[in-house]
DNA sequence: TATATTTTTTAGTTGTGTCTAAATAATATT
DNA sequence: AATATTATTTAGACACAACTAAAAAATATA
């Protein structure tokens, strides 16, 4: 088992290793609001135990074996995420935090039951996808609501043109950021979507699905 | 706030002096896994604290201030005890260590959430109590099922004789420990009960009634 | 290229919570 | 009551993960 502070950097290194080909020691400081000399050390201590790949002075990357335990900490970071959302009603901007606590607990079985309790979700309340229990991870894509195509699913996750109407409207449906919404058809006549969203269906218009950010899961 | 140790420690002075003037260092010790030193250095945190009572070689006993955070604490277990039997069908025998784990996340709202998720429990699965928010708990009775009295109800948490036939009887209809129980009505004709219990209502015979040990609430 | 600046590492310190070993207090036994 | 035994505390060490300050390497600038 690793400790607390171990996952910490994992995660942190996961996040910030994205398309680079490595990361330096003060980006890795800067991240979680520590000391560079902090993060040397425990960056030896990780390179011992074969999670990352580091050279004085040249940065480091997460080994297979290093990424595999980071995706698994994001996995539970983002279930517990799901589930402070979707089942006890915090709202999107509030379970970052509680998460952050909650990603540590050491249980498999745990796991592996509240994702079945929350029907295997596939993209947490940030629209960001979940990664699977064998370590695999949908890339995301942010489209346009309009330019989902049909039947297509995913999460509200920006606004493009907030406009005082807009968010009233929103605001009125009752449609937040996080909320999964999935389109049915588009109108041939006015081309107004079709969705479904809070498990209804609803009519939108043009301008609202052209300025609804939407994050869905690659084909 | 309180590490994860003090908090252990906490918790183990509350369960350990039910019913005394004084723990020892050595109960705690034994108690926690841990030497004797160990446990007098933490004391003398502790009692800085003023969340105990402690005097050298005479032992200790929480401050009613340790108390409360004692109790939190195990408000917190108990609470997630139940949610992972309840919601995340884990049995009873299995939760222990997980929720050992979780009971040291530090979130009010998170608490008052889950609490009202699970819609108020006053019993966790294993029959305890659950301290309520302000810091009161209920004492406990155990009692035969078929002492119960029209109405009451409470969780099954033994059996007073156990024979081949009557764990054969309970397995079929799936009554296991930690479940809930109502008494309706017992019928004049052959003392047999009618009770609920996983939200349906069947009838068990007198002696099997009298054979049931239910933990209830006191009135 | 030589020098200055920035980045990173090393060396040594600190606080937390454990440990072992030794000392002291309390209790039990002769 | 004196001594032996047990319980508890103190003293000193260690692992962990942070820190500061100083040294060393890499990079930027004159």
């Amino acid at each position: 088992m690793n400790t607390k502070s171990e996952e910490d950097y994992l995660k942190c290194l996961y996040h910030l290793q994205q398309g680079k080909k490595s990361v330096s020691t003060n980006e890795i400081a800067n991240y979680l609001s520590m000391k560079p000399s902090s993060v040397s050390d425990m960056l030896k201590k990780l390179a011992e135990k074969k999670y990352i790949n580091y050279l004085k002075y040249k940065g480091s990357l997460l080994t297979k074996k290093g990424e595999l335990i980071a995706l698994s900490i994001i996995r539970k970071h983002r279930l517990w995420e799901t589930f402070l959302v979707n089942k006890l009603g915090f709202s999107w901007s509030k379970v970052h935090n509680i998460a952050e606590q909650l990603e540590h607990v050491n249980s498999e079985e745990l796991i592996d039951k509240l994702d079945y309790f929350l029907e295997y979700p596939q993209i947490d309340p940030h629209g960001d996808p979940i990664p699977q229990k064998n370590g695999t991870i949908a890339k995301l894509n942010q489209k346009l609501l309009s330019e989902l195509k049909h039947g297509e699913e995913g999460v509200i996750t920006g606004i493009k043109k907030g406009t005082p109407s807009l968010l009233n409207f929103l605001d009125q449906k009752n449609i937040k950021l996080g909320d999964q919404i999935q389109l049915i058809s588009i109108l041939e006549f006015d081309q107004s979507a079709e969705v479904i969203i809070h498990k209804k269906t609803i009519n939108l218009s043009e301008k609202i699905c052209s300025n609804l950010l939407i994050e869905t899961l690659n084909d």
